[in-house]
DNA sequence: AAGAATTGCAACCGCGACGTG
DNA sequence: ACACGTCGCGGTTGCAATTCT
């Protein structure tokens, strides 16, 4: 006997998702948090399973979500990240804010790998390309693929010093790294994190300096340590998020009771959203410039606040949606 | 202009990890 | 210790959009 399906799938929906449904989805998780996703789609009044749901929250329509290309800073980071824990696309993602592992994946099989095979850089070993890694592409890229971390180690067992990466965050329990704090995220976490991520970054960075698309005097150096601020309320721009409030796997669990004392608004979905975008039946076109800055606008708790939410943000003034939110894991 | 090929991304699938009784 | 339910991850697929011929 297979495995059980994860839900009863008769009478489910699949495909991709409707503006109805991410306006239920999204109303529901507003108004009560994450519950059990098992229980949301019902709950929800969606006809899907709650991976489903799931999956379409933490990859689409996450308020914490940046939208669009990685920027050149982002790349790198994904490239040396894989360099140190190969296709672990969650674990990459947790060091970038407001990317998912699965936008981190594809960007990865569609944009870098070709990036650096043009650039002659092998996108498993990430070592230059020879005619024998050449050869060796022909094959499916993820079976053969090793983190240059354990090739490196198997190739300097015995010498020189060892891998910075070696405390890398998989070999600690997963949920250590995902603990979302009940508070806030202690000082401490903050900097043993940033150690290592200053360790995991360091090695790699060092061969940037090699290829020729990415110098990186092209991008703004912004250290690990700079994207991992503390959770306190800042003015910073929300690319800022800390790692655990950004971290797609991250823990949500208490959003509910911090839901309780919360008065959130049924967000009222504009009549401009409803036609336009339903008309051509694309969710894509949901992600607006207006739709995102009403987002980011909830997050940073700017002053345009009130031109993104006509009548229904203004009727409830005290609606605790800033950074505050975020870092607790509300979202 | 039209069909074919390619690309890019959202969504699905299956498995493993984890928590609970 | 075991069974079961739930969740998260990584790989894969499907399809719309884009580019090529």
């Amino acid at each position: 006997m297979g495995r059980q399906p994860c839900c009863d799938k008769v009478g489910l929906k699949k495909g991709p998702w409707t503006a109805e449904e991410d306006k239920k989805l999204i109303n529901f998780i507003l108004t009560n948090g994450q519950c059990c996703w098992r229980a949301l789609p019902k709950l929800a009044g969606l006809l899907r399973c709650g991976k489903s749901c799931r999956l379409r929250w933490t990859n689409y329509l996450r308020p914490d979500l940046k939208r669009g290309l990685l920027s050149e800073y982002e790349e790198k980071m994904v490239i040396d990240l894989h360099a140190q824990l190969g296709n672990r696309w969650s674990k990459i993602a947790s060091h970038l804010p407001g990317r998912t592992d699965n936008e981190i994946k594809n960007h990865w099989n569609t944009h870098i790998k070709k990036k650096l095979k043009k650039m002659g850089i092998d996108p498993v070993t990430h070592k230059p390309l020879s005619n024998k890694t050449e050869e060796t592409q022909a094959q499916p890229d993820e079976q053969t693929h090793q983190p240059l971390q354990e090739q490196q180690q198997q190739q300097h067992q015995h010498q020189q010093q060892p891998i910075p990466v070696e405390k890398d965050l998989k070999f600690e329990p997963e949920k250590e790294q995902n603990r979302e704090p009940e508070t806030s995220v202690e000082s401490s976490t903050i900097t043993e994190e940033v150690k290592e991520e200053d360790q995991i970054m360091t090695p790699l960075f060092d061969s940037w300096e090699l290829m020729n698309e990415f110098c990186t005097d092209e991008a703004p150096i912004i250290e690990p340590n700079e994207i991992l601020v503390p959770s306190a309320p800042s003015s910073a721009s929300p690319t800022t998020t800390t790692i655990s409030s950004s971290t797609s796997t991250s823990s949500y669990s208490n959003s509910s009771n911090f839901l309780e004392d919360l008065l959130l608004p049924d967000l009222e979905w504009s009549d401009d959203y409803n036609d336009t975008n339903f008309d051509n039946n694309s969710s894509m076109a949901l992600w607006d410039d207006d739709f995102i800055g009403s987002w980011n606008s909830l997050i940073n708790g700017d002053g345009d606040r009130k031109q993104v939410f006509d009548a229904p943000i203004n009727q409830y003034p005290s609606v605790i949606m800033d950074s505050d939110s975020w870092d607790y894991g509300l979202f």
